[in-house]
DNA sequence: CGAAACGTTGACTTGTTTCAATAACTGTGG
DNA sequence: CCACAGTTATTGAAACAAGTCAACGTTTCG
């Protein structure tokens, strides 16, 4: 994941008119490899001691650590552009599993030759210090959301959120934007319960907020979707009493 | 924050070795200006789009974010050794704020002396860059703690990591350290409210696991520490029927 | 000494999880 | 083409963890 600079909550900025194509220097490297992997297929390997770094070229992927009661949480979701593994491969042992949540193909390079080409090519080491920067700020943001934001406006602002890489990406048209990925696994993303986000996102939908459906995800209000992804916790979910019937997010 | 490579929950790695000096020549660049803050003085500005990078000498930080109605996640603690607003010099813009949670003292560096030094001096780049690796690995133990842990094994293993870095930086002794940090500042880190922190930190009190008082965290029972740091959200809390009193803690 | 943080506690409310059960979808082989 | 198994989605009811509100103790510091 090295793809965000602006979330839902902040506006771009000027560095990221340079951002898009930091790494394309380094995808080109003749050391990558061209491999592909299916959905499920776990791509890099939680504990490797020399794991690759890849640059995602088709398809979805998403990082994730194992808890001892197999509870999973999902750090980061890759769509291409990115490069996960990047850290883990400048550390030479992968902290996080890494798999492929649709058909993907990935440039691969192993650690030590991503380190050898830092090394031998000084143009190399400022886009990719970006690139880990800006994973910085995503995961940063990703705190904010899993710590004090509510249900309803950490799974707003994430869906927001991917919504603004894909269309740098140029993969996202108008409202919406084709979303492979499954309740479950978003949930261990938004750190909920697959049950709960269900609710949340069928309140969404009935609110006319947003659509999360067959692998699409459609705002239908988008200015009230950006509103809620601001929301916090003990935002008065309720401007007025005797509000219509099943809604508590906050009204228009 | 730049300075851990192993949580709670992970060993140390062959990478270790190298690791707590990564950044010494950095801090030691000529360019650093000596600086000095008070306890909630603002080091970094959230937004300032030329923020400094800062080298800890001595006392504690912490970076946050603020929430449209007030509320703060803080981020990450820094302590000695650490380089706060790395990441954001880097990208020529200060995506969080950074306070002094103490007096302290920090070198600081001009983002843009801090890209012309990386520029000029190639050997530069690849001690930066583990240092930010690091800082992400850091960010995915948060996004895990805040994301599927309880509040007593949130609770537990922060305070256990901040230990294990302490004691790194030869800070900390025996099963204590000095941690000068308030309930409200620590609630805000773990995501939760300063009104439960103190129960649960009552209740690891009254169950011997561990004491946070008067700025100093002492554990009574390490080992019972480090089994409930790893336990998540739905662990059963209770072997037994009819356990003492107070505590649902895992027992021994 | 008084003010202002910070800490502590109780009672109550709410958001979220869990359990249990059923429906809808997906791919596969007969 | 349909029946099957397996995953994913959906719903209700009940349990629980964490938050909110209000009050009071405690420490710190000018």
């Amino acid at each position: 994941m090295t793809d965000i600079r602006a979330s839902a909550t902040r506006s771009p900025t000027g560095d990221d008119a340079t951002g898009d194509n930091d790494l394309a220097a380094l995808a080109l490297l003749p050391a990558f490899r061209r491999r592909q992997f299916q959905p499920d297929q776990e791509v890099i390997r939680e504990g490797d001691p020399a794991p690759h770094a890849y640059a995602l070229v088709s398809g979805w992927a998403f990082s994730y650590r194992l808890l001892a009661d197999g509870t999973r949480q999902v750090l980061a979701f890759h769509i291409p552009g990115d490069m996960p593994g990047l850290a883990d491969a400048l550390l030479g042992r992968s902290s996080a599993g890494c798999k492929a949540a649709t058909p993907i193909v990935a440039n691969s390079l192993p650690a030590y030759q991503l380190r050898a080409a830092l090394t031998h090519d000084p143009g190399l080491a400022a886009p990719v210090l970006r690139a880990l920067s800006r994973e910085a700020v995503a995961a940063q943001e990703r705190m904010v959301d899993l710590g004090r934001r509510s249900a309803v406006a950490r799974t707003v602002h994430m869906l927001l959120e991917l919504g603004e890489r894909l269309q740098r990406a140029g993969m996202a048209v108008g409202n919406g934007y084709a979303c492979p990925i499954s309740q479950i696994l978003l949930a261990d993303a938004l750190g909920l319960s697959a049950i709960h986000l269900n609710r949340v996102l069928r309140r969404l939908r009935e609110d006319g907020v947003l659509r999360f459906r067959a692998g699409h995800v459609v705002f239908d209000d988008p200015a009230r979707a950006r509103r809620l992804a601001l929301s916090s916790r003990q935002d008065t979910p309720e401007p007025y009493p005797g509000r219509p019937r099943h809604s508590t997010l906050p009204g228009p």
